[in-house]
DNA sequence: TAATAATTTCGACTGCAGTCAATTTTTCCC
DNA sequence: GGGAAAAATTGACTGCAGTCGAAATTATTA
């Protein structure tokens, strides 16, 4: 590596690591850039040369975090559970993740749910590894029968990812407790499964509809 | 009405009608609180004695005209209609007035699903209309046996938020074009309805719990 | 090695969000 | 009406995010 890689390799990681410690010990909107650029021993303008805003370091910070917890998640699923208990799974150590600085999770969750026109790059490589996960679980899920094979996987992605968006906004409302997130996301899921319709609503037809 | 009230009224009146306008004409970003305090008539202290934020203008925007759309569903809403159509209706309108403005509609999605801790304040007043609005559909859906009746309202309502939340965040993110809305938000509320598992999996269990 | 080119670093500078103490306007009461 | 209390208005001020051109460092070439 040359002097000059090797140097950037290193700046960027003390901003990083100067930029996380201000911000849990004082809060993101206590934290200046020249704080940062100070405590990592740099100048404000080689910050931004790294990050291009100030919001971009905690999102580059909870990306990095959410990959490790996917690549934890990947190794450790038991893919013979029900597709209901793997996704609770999933999804309640994201938030668990969450808890830990419910600054940091805000920022990312405004940051990527609703993102500025301009910061729209290049989200194929997060959602790659989001389906890398998720994909495969369902897969099995769809073989064993336990969800339907005519609802194409990035549908019940959605499905799935769209009732935690709903808890996690519950939750930063103020509208459910933190002990509260885990039964109501099982609840919703499991309705999710089921349907919201009466099940005997079109049994006749579905009856005749499968062999 | 004392002169006072009366010119707090009209102050605020100007404060927002100029921040619209500006807003509208130039950016969000693009616009300072000092512009809009010129553009009104008053000082920059006194559109901060009426909005807390920048932000706040907007937010105030949005939710006056969420009001009027709602207020306007709540008339002509077809109440015999499938709780589908009338769900993709609210929502589809709710979408169309975002397109109108795809920035305002950002900000405040931003601040009312992930708000800061400092902002949550009386939720209930909105959602309670937002309540008004579909409790009485999902009542008749589940009346006429379209919706399961086992299902707390609050959690049903949830289901098809979520799915609203998604696609919103699918459409600012770039995942889905405007045109693609309509379908996908019809595709997965019709999914979430029926279930995401084969209907025939509980068909007897479920037989033999109703009569 | 020396001279030049490419890249990175730097901090003074700009512009704006939000604050606050001083001032003006309105209300209240005699 | 007059004078005091209450409320609203104001703009100078503070602090910070983000910019930019000049200076320093590293790479390249001869």
């Amino acid at each position: 590596m040359s002097i000059r890689e090797a140097k950037k390799q290193k700046n960027k990681q003390a901003i990083f690591e100067a930029a996380i410690a201000l911000f849990s010990e004082n809060g993101y909107d206590n934290t200046s850039i020249e704080n940062i650029a100070k405590t990592a021993g740099v100048g404000k303008g080689t910050v931004y040369s790294y990050f291009q805003t100030k919001k971009d370091i905690i999102k580059g910070f909870c990306e990095y975090e959410l990959e490790k917890i996917h690549q934890e998640l990947v190794k450790n699923s038991d893919q013979d559970t029900s597709v209901l208990k793997q996704m609770l799974t999933i999804y309640m150590t994201e938030f668990h993740h969450v808890t830990q600085n419910r600054e940091f999770g805000r920022i990312f969750m405004r940051e990527s749910v609703f993102p500025s026109d301009s910061d729209i790059e290049d989200n194929s490589q997060t959602d790659d590894k989001y389906f890398q996960l998720l994909f495969p679980i369902l897969e099995k899920g769809q073989a064993r029968g336990e969800l339907r094979k005519d609802i194409d996987l990035l549908y019940i992605t959605a499905h799935f990812y769209s009732l935690y968006l709903v808890i996690m906004s519950a939750w930063y409302t103020g509208r459910i407790t933190t002990e509260e997130v885990e039964p109501a996301m099982g609840l919703l899921f499991s309705q999710a499964l089921e349907g919201l319709q009466p099940k005997n609503e079109s049994i006749n037809e579905n009856v005749k509809n499968n062999e």
